[in-house]
DNA sequence: AAATTTGTATGTTATATAACATAGTTTTAT
DNA sequence: ATAAAACTATGTTATATAACATACAAATTT
């Protein structure tokens, strides 16, 4: 940790993805240390697209990344926002599918690709494993099923407090304690909150005036947390 | 299956849920032969309720049964239309939470009950066990972001359409090859649309007119499956 | 059988939000 | 350094759909 506050930055290695890491044997990590590959992407890579195919588990070992899915009529949803240490695009590979979503990356971002066969060999030798995948899939779907009703029924600044917040959960702040450590544009925020790239504009501003945000470009502040998580529960 | 046709139903039992019955060995069937329970639930009985902390793996062995999550204003969502012989409540279990949603019987079910102890003994020995939940989690987080983006983004047409083709998808047809084997009120019609009740009501009235539909009460008859999907595809 | 409740049908009005338009600003490319 | 592109901002209009209202039909209760 203070390894990274003076220049110094500290390459990523795959053992930073404990809950796949930690829960192997000695002989397992060994196995996996020499049986994935490291690849940088840098700020808007893809990484992978919807309707390919998956090769292996993509761990994020370090950066920022957005997954989304293209809508009806050209309109891309973001369906989720991915920072390290998670697993991306492991939801096609284990349902045996091509990818349903897209994954751009948001910051330079370094991932650990572990090919298909290598995980399964793990998982079929290690249930903790299994277990992991079981319980991290089980988190995700209830998450996506909350989304779905507030997306759905939740009035604008209703979605677009509640998408700050999560990103809030997801990035935390800086070191002020209050400055969103996620840098989006206004589209992608109106893309993660179902909106129009203006309304998340507008509602950005009225939330500004009400003195609960401070904007400044892409540099989000929460000023009133309290606020906007009431905004956020009240739909 | 043709001994069903007669008037002597055949009573269910946990042998015919095979993704679950048929992975194991001889021995863990015994093991779970010897501890499960089976319930008969009636039309609307509710199954479990939100907020409740989930005991065991459910799996429906035979009947028709919503889940629905409570909205912002009281507005219930459907998320999820379950069939025999589907696995219901193990998103909560397995993330280790509350349940998010809540279980409704659409039409009379028999439910097995297997212990959370039971389960996960028979995970730990039996790895196929695990992927299979996984696969299944995959699949079901796959279709929860698809419908995300389709109850946000289409319109009311698409997304009643739509609702039709994955009912018809789940339950199928009568002998007819027409009736949908699924009677649902059109509140839960609505509610599965996202939509009002009256929205859904004047939606249905209009496929009828446009003899796509023929719809008699809770009876719908799907007359040009075609269209059906057309309607859907473009939103 | 009457009364009450619940579900279905359809018309009217209100409103949230998308769509469109214009312009200023910042970033990126040449 | 200049041009081009992408992003941000704000005002106006259009529209999909919710909200409300009323009525009838069917199911359930007394």
């Amino acid at each position: 940790m203070p390894a990274k506050k003076n220049n110094t930055p500290v390459e990523p290695t795959i053992k930073d993805i404990p809950k796949l890491y930690n829960i192997l044997t000695e002989e397992e990590k060994e196995y996996l240390l020499d049986n994935h590959t490291t690849i940088h992407y840098k700020k808007n890579d893809i990484i992978y697209q919807e309707g390919e195919k998956p090769t292996g588990l993509l761990c994020l070992g370090e950066g920022k990344v957005k997954i989304f899915k293209e809508g009806v009529s050209r309109r891309d949803q973001i369906i989720r926002m991915a920072t390290a240490p998670d697993f991306i695009g492991y939801r096609a590979l284990f349902a045996e599918e091509m990818h349903i979503a897209s994954s751009e990356v948001i910051e330079p971002s370094t991932i650990f690709h572990v090919p298909k066969k290598v995980i399964y060999n793990l998982m079929k030798t290690n249930p903790a494993l299994s277990m992991a995948f079981i319980k991290s899939f089980a988190s995700e779907l209830g998450f996506a099923r909350y989304r779905t009703v507030t997306l759905t029924q939740k009035h604008i600044r209703g979605r677009l407090a509640e998408s700050l917040c999560v990103l809030k959960d997801i990035y935390g702040f800086e070191e002020d304690q209050q400055t969103l450590a996620v840098y989006l544009s206004r589209e992608d925020l109106a893309n993660f909150s179902n909106m129009t790239t203006s309304n998340a504009i507008r509602t950005l501003s009225s939330f500004v005036n009400e003195k609960v945000l401070a904007v400044n470009g892409r540099v989000i502040k929460i000023l009133d947390s309290d606020t906007l998580h009431r905004i956020s529960r009240l739909g």
